[in-house]
DNA sequence: CGGTTTTGTAAATGATCCGAACGAACTGCG
DNA sequence: CGCAGTTCGTTCGGATCATTTACAAAACCG
């Protein structure tokens, strides 16, 4: 399943917070007309607090990856000095993120390490996930990304149904937990901008809906609301340990994708990144879409357009045929778009049964064929 | 005459401290926050100076886009507070990056603003493009975009002529300029990394050389060097007051691109990000390439393509025939780009009299008919 | 047992930005 | 004219943050 979770950390930072460092500490004090590469709109002001709150995430970051450090391990690992990091860890320690785990083992001159960890079994975030064809899934995560609880309601009709359905569905998640919940994540298909306001879901009946705020209001937690291929791709990146530069291709009811540059979400000019479902693939014709053209990627791939194909074949060697045909156009589609991004990885995400097999072979081999990359790939 | 000239103001002080921007315009890699969506990779350090940094350019930027502004316009504007504002203004004044411009005219009630503005006559860019067929290109640029002075050398055979043709092209260039220069950017075919070496050159013979820091040394001056596409795209975005996601695809020998989301230029896995030459294209085959394969973007779309398949043709009807056949060929290329980033705009960058015209035109055609979006386009 | 090394904390220093208050300069109205 | 109201820029004191310097604690080594 795909499951929207978000990092730890920044659901705790007073909520309303999202205004992190929001632009790169730009390095230098030229004019950068020639700019090194930086984005010259104007930007937002940083001030020495958003540092602080910069510097806290780095260290929380360094011990979820890092694991068990000393203070002083965190101070050579992140620059900062062992004074900093013994303020920032008090801090950290105080608000129940991080716990001091005794002294290192093992004989080395010196006073011994006190270790520290993130509190991982201390607090747990709620994954919601929209885009299954039948039911809404949720459930509990640890820190870690592990999964303590599972949850699901039947798909309601639409909009507001749909929105209450969300809202009850998290409450019980939220009572199912054993320790304070951080924060909410939810994955919805559609188009959603950077707030969480749901520009346009049509399968959920959403137009410009503000589902974010909605679900802050009735919880009372940091909520954070993404397209569901994004929040996939993001959570692969976190706990999967994907590249910096990789595209996550959702197979479900239609097909969309969440793309991650340089370790950052895309979102596009219209918040509309990631949609490649509505593409016209080959020269050759094809099927016909609900969009109204011919040969859309949706029209080849999307499981209920696989399945129906799929019913008409007889044979083994037919049903391979229409795999490895579907397989072969997403290789197309997404050649260009590992060319133009330098891509090294591709996760494809969607019913086993389907992907994996000769579709994902011959998704691989087209793109080999059509690209001078050598890349991973993975399911 | 390769002495660098210094700022005016900063002369007379015997502080030489912080007059050029110092020689770290690294490609930050955007420590992010854990959350909210961003890189969880644990990135770098925040100082305050950092900050202060960042603030400063957050004026010259202001000030550059938004034109002449008073001190409490800028404190609106970015949100600092005056006194800050203030703080910053003395400090770049004092550098020669601002001047005051006198009172502000009109009729308003309190006391009138001081304008200030970027002293954009004060200082000279020096830029250079090594991707010509014949010669290496080079200019000198106010802070606004505007060529002062132009000048070019024969494209000498490879790799150490080359690298020493580039310093001494640099050098002539700021011997004409009138006032000081700022700095150098460098636009070079191939793949460079992002601190400026350039991994793989064919055309000039350089495999990972570092031009960036040789030319620093040389020249004793900020040096950026970038591929020349990426550098067109980000002048482009600078100047041209194109959007936050665009794409730049330059046509000359090979094919190359640039891309910009969310106003900042991506590099990719490999730093090849743009490179789109070899991506083959369609379904039906095509012409062969150098690279080996069949069909590649650049084997349509080169100008040394183009010209060879244009002499072949006799009438006007062949010659749109075959212009038309490229521009639908790229389209073809650029629509699941577009698709999947969400793109509001494409740039054509290449010689006129090939592509303005037919092949714009069905570009732009086969691109809305495979994508649900509509666009700006442009050359 | 003293010398060395490593860890973590305390105090003083310097950078950065903000809020409050103030003087300056202009408009507008009686 | 005189005075209130407005806007601009600056001065001053205070809060936050990370640093340097110094030091105590706790291990090892010879």
């Amino acid at each position: 399943m795909s499951t929207p979770e978000q990092p730890p950390g920044a659901v705790s930072e007073s909520a309303t917070e999202r205004t992190l460092p929001n632009t790169t500490p730009q390095a230098t004090t030229s004019p950068r007309a020639f700019g090194a590469g930086r984005s010259l709109r104007p930007g937002k002001k940083v001030l020495p607090e958003h540092g602080r709150g910069h510097n806290r995430s780095l260290v929380l970051q360094t011990l979820f990856h890092r694991g068990p450090l000393s203070r002083a391990d965190l101070s050579r690992e992140t620059g900062l000095t062992r004074v900093t990091i013994s303020d920032l860890v008090a801090e950290l320690i105080s608000d129940g993120f991080v716990i001091e785990q005794g002294l290192r083992e093992g004989s080395r001159p010196g006073k011994p390490a006190i270790l520290l960890d993130i509190d991982r079994a201390a607090h747990r975030i709620v994954g919601i996930d929209l885009s299954g064809p039948t039911a809404f899934l949720g459930a509990v995560l640890t820190l870690d990304g592990e999964i303590v609880a599972r949850r699901e309601v039947p798909r309601p009709g639409g909009g507001e149904a749909a929105a209450t359905a969300v809202i009850e569905l998290a409450r019980h998640l939220i009572a199912d937990s054993f320790a304070p919940v951080l924060g909410v994540g939810v994955g919805t298909p559609g188009i959603v901008d950077d707030r969480g306001v749901v520009l346009s879901a049509p399968n959920l009946g959403w137009t410009a809906f503000d589902l974010e705020s909605r679900l802050r209001k009735a919880l009372e937690l940091p909520v954070l609301v993404a397209n569901d291929a994004n929040a996939a791709a993001l959570a692969e990146y976190t706990f999967g340990g994907a590249e910096d530069d990789m595209m996550l291709i959702k197979v479900g009811a239609g097909v969309g994708s969440g793309l991650l540059t340089g370790g950052q979400p895309t979102r596009g000019s219209r918040f509309a990144a990631g949609e490649i479902g509505h593409v016209t693939i080959g020269t050759d014709g094809g099927p016909r879409c609900a969009c109204g053209k011919v040969g859309c990627l949706e029209a080849w791939l999307s499981v209920p357009a696989l399945e129906a194909r799929l019913a008409d074949a007889t044979t083994d060697t037919d049903r391979d045929g229409i795999l490895r045909d579907a397989g072969e156009r997403l290789g197309i589609a997404v050649a260009p778009i590992v060319g133009a991004l330098d891509l090294s990885e591709i996760v494809l995400s969607g019913p086993p049964e389907l992907i994996d097999g000769p579709l994902l072979q011959q998704t691989a081999d087209t793109l080999r064929a059509r690209t001078l990359a050598e890349f991973h790939d993975g399911v």
